[in-house]
RNA sequence: GCCUAGAUAGCUCAGUCGGUAGAGCAGGAGACUGAAAAUCUCCGUGUCCGUGGUUCAAUUCCGCGUCUGGGCA
């Protein structure tokens, strides 16, 4: 029989990082992360990757694997991280999926097909010069002709959408599908989700000490190296938070302490936006790491849920 | 003590030529199928400092009081 694979999701700095680790540990498990950062490899500090040392403890995938340089997609991860899963289940360890990035985790979750129609990146950049000398409506009447009811899922506003949609009936002929109505679970493997959380104002303390302490560690000289590898702002990998307004940093357009300020705004927003992606998952089991003052408390409980599983 | 400028949303402030008010930030809610730490949408009632006066009507004008800046002694 096998092991039903343990997904850990919850809002940055909750502390999943941690807590994934001594789950780990207990379950004779190892980790596949689930976090659009942690996987570049040079993007240490930004990124707050499991250092080294947890990484000889416990052994870790889909982290400091892809070139920052190299673009790269839910597709991809999705296809590396079931590979990894079904690995792990092979030489009998328990998977254990922890990270942050809503997408990534349902392309694991759930049967989602990505395979329709690859990324343009030529046609991409035409479309966005026609939205900044044209508009966003410009493009978004173009999506509205070739696909009327599909469109009014997509916000006019919203160009990325607009122009994904665009791609994928520019490459394929058809409009692109409808998404969550539909979401059936994969059947590559069964699984089991635990969701962390916190009070809010403890979370955003944290995320704030956080801040300060990427900072400290060094994240400006991380970035600087980052651009002396040829990186500049418009690498999808250079648009996580921390990394974008420490480039403004470094070229004068804002202080030191505007740029702390920006990416504690942009990180407390960031987790608000998991915590209502993760909230719309069904039969995730919920742990508030707020009313644990004692982790091992928690981290008990845990291990005799998932026992009962 | 005198002069002066303020007092309006959690914060910074705008405004009402007299008809009970709105921006930014903070905060909240949500969407999401090959950029996802991305991208996008929605949400603003508060003794308009207190008190008296003028007025059909005062947060708005006038008097007094309280508090807070700034200046002069």
């Amino acid at each position: 029989m096998n092991k039903k694979v343990i997904f850990l999701v919850g809002p940055t700095a909750v502390g999943k990082t941690e807590f994934s680790i001594e789950l780990a540990l207990i379950l004779d498990g190892e980790i596949v992360s689930s976090d659009s950062m942690q996987i570049y490899k040079f993007m240490d500090i930004g990124s707050a990757k499991p250092s080294i040392s947890e990484r000889a403890i416990v052994r870790h995938y889909l982290v400091d694997e892809i070139d920052p340089r190299d673009d790269f997609s839910v597709s991809l991860y999705q296809s590396l991280g079931k590979k990894y899963i079904k690995e792990i289940l092979e030489h009998g360890k328990q998977p254990i999926v922890a990270g942050g990035s809503g997408l990534y985790v349902n392309s694991l979750l759930y049967d989602m097909d990505f395979s329709v129609a690859s990324s343009n990146q030529e046609l991409r950049q035409k479309l966005e010069a026609e939205a900044s000398i044209h508009g966003k409506e410009h493009l978004f009447n173009k999506l509205v002709d070739i696909d009327p009811i599909g469109s009014k899922k997509i916000h006019p506003n919203n160009a990325i959408k607009v122009i994904r949609a665009l791609e994928v009936f520019y490459t394929t002929g058809t409009p692109i599908k409808p998404f969550r109505e539909a979401l059936i679970p994969t059947k590559d493997y069964e699984y089991i989700i635990i969701g962390l959380t916190m009070d809010r104002e403890m979370l955003y303390d944290r995320i704030n000490t956080r801040v300060e302490m990427l900072f400290n560690q060094g994240l400006v000289s991380e970035v600087e190296n980052l651009l002396k590898l040829g990186l500049t702002e418009s690498n999808i990998s250079m648009k996580g938070i921390g990394y974008k307004e420490v480039i403004s940093l470094i070229n004068g357009e804002c202080s030191l302490e505007e740029a702390k300020i920006l990416i504690k705004k942009n990180t407390r927003k960031y987790a608000k936006r998991q915590m209502t992606w993760f909230n719309s998952l069904e039969n995730v089991k919920w742990f508030n790491m707020s009313e644990y003052e004692d982790k091992s408390l928690l981290l008990e409980e845990v291990a005799v849920w998932i026992k009962k599983q």
